[in-house]
DNA sequence: TCCGTTACGCACTTTCAGGTGCCTACTTCC
DNA sequence: GGAAGTAGGCACCTGAAAGTGCGTAACGGA
């Protein structure tokens, strides 16, 4: 018992975390992974975001501007993108690279983490596209269940 | 050009909607997905909640009972749960059944809409327990680094 | 008799996430 | 010489989300 392999570690890490518990660490973890901007942001920086989301995209982890990103995830404004990028670097998910080009120039993109992370979001993302319409039918019958 | 098979109108709800855009329903439904409370909830509906959790869990959703789901999700508030779980019961994703026992008894289980997602959520919670410690790491890494 | 339990609903209240507007520095283009 | 674009920072403010507390109906047990 003196000796603990790695895979034993591994195991109690996957016991000691819980992400039911409130007190736990990885609930707050999941609470900011958990969220609109992050889905959104770690889906794209796999993707390529120029033309067509109906093809495949494969899987290839691409840097993205920070305009780009602004540009692709309509809607978001300038500080909750920041601020959620900002976080994600911090967790070790993108890395930010700023080169001084004529206009500063700042690309995003996945770390490792961030890519075995990017799998599961995209899942999301693509859940939500693609259940939309069954989702808009349940809610119809429940709507007129419940009139 | 007449037929339509059901493959293409899979194709063409696919590329119909498109999470990215802020006026597509579907970023509004991915709001509410992307929850700690639903991630969690769909995580507890899928697996035994009585004992260990490192075990495999099988697959299997298992129906549980309002306080059952409270007990298990630390930290929610009744409203809370309740609010979520109308929701999710509102798009499909969960069966409410009510039976008229001593105290009234409420189960609540996933269906077959809200299984196919369960998968998913199972892994974003997983992955927040399992990479927990790396994030940690890289925490402390960007916050020595920027002291 | 009276408390406790279940699964909520309602109202009030607080909090804070997130929007908006204004600022920067540097360069290049018109 | 002024405007525009890039990648934000800062401060203010509000509206909606979420917590808290209270009530309920019906029954069982002490």
């Amino acid at each position: 018992m003196a000796t603990t392999s790695a895979a034993e570690k591994r195991a109690q890490a996957k016991a000691e975390y819980n992400a039911f518990l409130a007190q736990c660490p990885s609930r707050n973890l999941l609470d900011r992974l958990a969220d609109k901007w992050v889905t959104l942001i770690l889906s794209a920086l796999g993707s390529d975001g120029s033309h067509q989301f109906g093809a495949d995209c494969a899987g290839r982890p691409r840097p993205m501007r920070y305009s780009e990103l602004s540009r692709m995830l309509a809607g978001v404004s300038q500080k909750m993108l920041t601020q959620t990028l900002r976080s994600l670097e911090r967790d070790g998910l993108v890395t930010r690279t700023a080169t001084p080009t004529v206009p500063v120039t700042v690309t995003y993109e996945l770390t490792e983490l961030g890519l075995s992370l990017h799998v599961t979001m995209r899942a999301l993302k693509s859940w939500a596209q693609d259940h939309m319409d069954d989702v808009f039918a349940h809610r119809a019958t429940y709507d007129t269940r419940t009139d």
